[in-house]
DNA sequence: CGTATTTGCTACACTAAAAGTAGCAACCAG
DNA sequence: CTGGTTGCTACTTTTAGTGTAGCAAATACG
């Protein structure tokens, strides 16, 4: 398998485009649930698990190698937490979640 | 089924928050992507198959369903295209292309 | 030291989701 | 009537995710 990072091609594209090789991991379950959770603290594995309503040990873990080699995440001896990158896709999560927000409200 | 809409719970949450309902949707595969492709104009459906990678047609009339239901996407005479409230998500897409971007420049 | 717990992770059998191909009914243009 | 386009559905095969059990390594404690 290639290496999943921006410039090689990814599901659904072949252009390499940052945006496509984003949203391709982001179009993945749980990928945007995980670094979610990660935005207030690190968290280990197993607690990682309990936040998204016990996902599978499985996809979790192939969840958080995908997401590190993409330097989204990484790992030290607290867990796991977002790199800055990361950290700065989480304040764009932020914004979602606001516009959720207002999106969920205009529907009642 | 449930239907799909904030105050509903979803798959690995059932508090219905509205960022959960919507990282639930934009966490099925090609969800951001048929978003991604409708910003610049509408589009029939066979038009959308195309800009996707000839995505199956099952499952891009499953997304555009359930898009519809979620007032994200709307289709009238001349196609698929996002609504008011896709718009403004889409303006989040455009925000995540750009930090994209310099994501992978930093990493080359 | 021994042993108990927690760590990240893997194996495996099972189910759900998506892919790929074909084709249909409704609509319109010529 | 014919030929093309529309959105969509019915299949079968392949891929992705689930659920349960458990392992080796590291840490904590007596």
């Amino acid at each position: 398998m290639t290496t999943k990072k921006p410039g090689n091609p990814v599901r659904g594209s072949d252009t390499g485009r940052p945006i496509m090789v984003l949203m391709d991991m982001l179009g993945q379950r749980w990928a945007l649930r995980i670094l979610w959770e990660l935005r207030e603290s690190r968290l280990t594995f197993r607690q990682l698990q309990q936040r998204c309503d016990q996902i599978s040990p499985t996809v979790l873990n192939r969840r958080l190698k995908e997401l590190r080699e993409l330097h989204l995440i990484d790992h030290d001896g607290n867990g796991f937490g977002l790199t800055d990158q990361g950290e700065e896709l989480g304040q764009h999560l932020l914004a979602l979640d606001d516009y959720a927000k207002r999106w969920a409200n205009t529907r009642k």
